[in-house]
DNA sequence: GTAATAGTGTCTCTGAGACACTATCGG
DNA sequence: CCGATAGTGTCTCAGAGACACTATTAC
């Protein structure tokens, strides 16, 4: 263990608490939703987003996706780093940074049980969190603007009406359907398939190209 | 204070120590540099950025405009958060993750002394800045390529000559003239001046349009 | 005048968007 | 056949880039 020139290493020095949280977002009622709970403890009652300690000798990562196992019950999933919060006051237990992370999962990835709320319709939250929320959907925004499904949310074969449908529903907003099309069909390649047992002509089915 | 049920604060559970590194950015000979020391005391000898440990009540900016004042003199700027670099071992002294900065600032601010090296033909760093200079240059580099000299490195007036040249430092390739400038214009104001005492057609003076 | 730099007119290409059209299924 | 959804041809518009041209200064 290093030590400076007093003998003390660094941990000694009083230095801020992290935490991670986790916007963890999904697409319900043609909506993007975030996941909720309420809190125990201190500002109990209070809706968060799943958040936790960072522990000495765990990555961001780790944290983030134990925070998810011990609030809603969710793993296997990758967060991604958003950005520091640092406001001094953001936690009145003391001084607090969070980093903010998110992802974008299937809605069946979730338990049944799992508070979700509407990203665009959304009730307060605690601390900072509806700040944490607007920048994780306008990151998740960002690229479903640029690629089709960058998320993965959509089965190895789907249409490109469902994917089109995802995309409004992440976007908030409808999508004109010739040019939608087009701008996705590059990065797509036909399975050879069609979506069968449905109204009108079958829809040919498409995997991510890559 | 806030103590948990058997009586503890945040800061007495271990935690990761945080510090900030910035990565200050400039213009030299047409290329895009980057401030780095010698560090002295742990890792003694090796180039890095500047940076320093968050004190408890301390914001990030803080932190961030301490390490370059300490390290190399520079006031008043304000960095721009990065990302966190939270790899277990980037730093051997315990702990440590760090959250890279970036600013990006006139030569002039900087004293004569200070070292700099080319972003793109840069030395090794220490620890994990070679990364944080590669994010740093990403970050001014995407934001050049949309809007005319967002940092404001060129002072009140400016030709569309030095505008454009600056633009080729900070990207490290050549622009084509004519497009480039349609595609600043229409966020520049004409101040009514034109530049003297050159050689061949007088150019008129802009500044940003706000 | 010439050299040098500033600034513009215009053509082409590409991609987004709008619109209308054709194609193929179930019933 | 009809209703419904899938998929395409094509027009227009705007912006990027290339190229050649004109404009205005110092000398």
């Amino acid at each position: 263990m290093w030590r400076d020139e007093t003998g003390r290493s660094l941990a000694d020095y009083p230095h801020p608490s992290v935490a991670v949280d986790v916007a963890l977002l999904t697409v319900v009622d043609g909506a993007l939703q975030v996941a909720v709970h309420r809190r125990a403890g201190h500002a109990a009652g209070e809706l968060a987003l799943p958040g936790t300690f960072v522990r000495i000798d765990e990555t961001l990562a780790a944290a983030a996706l134990r925070a998810l196992r011990e609030h809603i019950g969710v793993t296997g999933r990758s967060p991604e780093q958003l950005r520091v919060f640092d406001d001094p006051d953001r936690d009145d237990r003391g001084r607090v940074l969070a980093i903010a992370h998110v992802d974008l999962v299937p809605r069946d990835v979730l338990d049944d049980d799992v508070g979700l709320v509407a990203v665009d319709r959304r009730p307060r939250l605690t601390f900072d969190h509806d700040a944490m929320v607007a920048a994780a959907a306008e990151h998740v925004r960002a690229r479903y603007r640029r690629d089709p499904d960058p998320a993965g949310l959509l089965g190895a074969a789907f249409t490109l009406a469902e994917l089109q449908g995802l995309h409004e529903a992440v976007l908030g907003a409808p999508l004109p359907k010739d040019t939608f099309r087009r701008h996705v069909l590059a990065d797509l390649e036909p399975t050879g398939g069609v979506r069968t047992g449905t109204v009108g002509k079958p829809a040919r089915l498409y995997r991510r190209a890559g």
